[in-house]
DNA sequence: ATTATATCCTACTATTCCCATAGGAACAAA
DNA sequence: TTTGTTCCTATGGGAATAGTAGGATATAAT
């Protein structure tokens, strides 16, 4: 059970446009190029977040994209959901589908638990807290050790 | 982004034998039944559960699957894992495949925090826990209301 | 104006994984 | 001997994933 490359290539997409918040935007040929991935995949994963709100565009040569709102407005849930779908583990969900067996599963209250974790975290987090971690990571120079 | 059916039916299957522990078999036939899925698939699963020492199995009539283990020895992510694969929602993990942007991608800590949330839950969870919530349901006769 | 560089839009496709189905062999209880 | 189990392996349809492809449209720089 993994999550998709399109919400991974998503959500790095983000954490880049955010470095260029408020006004300056970003290419996805310069995020594909340095995140090795395809530039034209990423069209189509851009295209979501601006449909939904969460990135504007800007056409034609030194156009790109920008994070539609601040990064602290954006909760990382938005994103996931937008790319991953819903945070239910199970489809057999409190006000979604419906199970006939449900009153009587012993299971329901495991993966709603684990549900309920992902959505709070995902809930919790924004973009801000990606950047954050961009311009940590960007200090101490890529280098993979700890104080 | 959903768990497979695999471990959905693996882990309902395993709330039924717990109710047999330690000295009742049950057939994957009466499982099936019950919970309205393939018989034949449900074997399949069983299988797995079985070579990895969860369950053991009784040939013949009356015959079936029983606990290997006592409820309370079972933790949920062994059989999570068993069916689901590892708790990793990302495949560039700590200790796992690892990913040349590593060093920089500042996604990383929200996939490991995710996963790990995830980790701790099943890992405290047993199969006791199953157990004691399908008694629960039980005794309010499978009606959907809390006291 | 022209050109280069973006986004935008839609269609197509290879591959993989999920979710079984199927058929029978081995075994044991009645 | 019959019946009901587990056990083993092969096969396949369908859906989703992860792209590829080709151009249309817009706009800044030249």
């Amino acid at each position: 059970m993994q999550i998709s490359t399109k919400t991974r290539y998503g959500m790095r997409a983000i954490a880049d446009l955010a470095e260029g918040y408020p006004d300056r935007a970003i290419s996805l040929r310069e995020i594909a190029k340095r995140q090795r991935i395809s530039h034209k995949y990423l069209e189509q994963v851009a295209a979501v977040l601006k449909s939904a709100g969460v990135v504007r565009s800007v056409r034609g040569p030194t156009g790109g994209y920008l994070l539609a709102r601040r990064p602290g407005a954006i909760p990382l849930r938005e994103i996931f959901e937008l790319l991953e779908g819903p945070v239910e583990l199970v489809p057999c969900t409190p006000g979604g589908e419906r199970c006939d067996l449900e009153a009587q599963c012993p299971t329901q209250w495991l993966w709603s638990e684990l549900s309920q974790a992902m959505a709070t975290i995902l809930g919790d987090r924004t973009v801000q807290d990606l950047l954050d971690r961009a311009r940590e990571l960007k200090g101490r120079g890529g280098l993979d050790y700890v104080i």
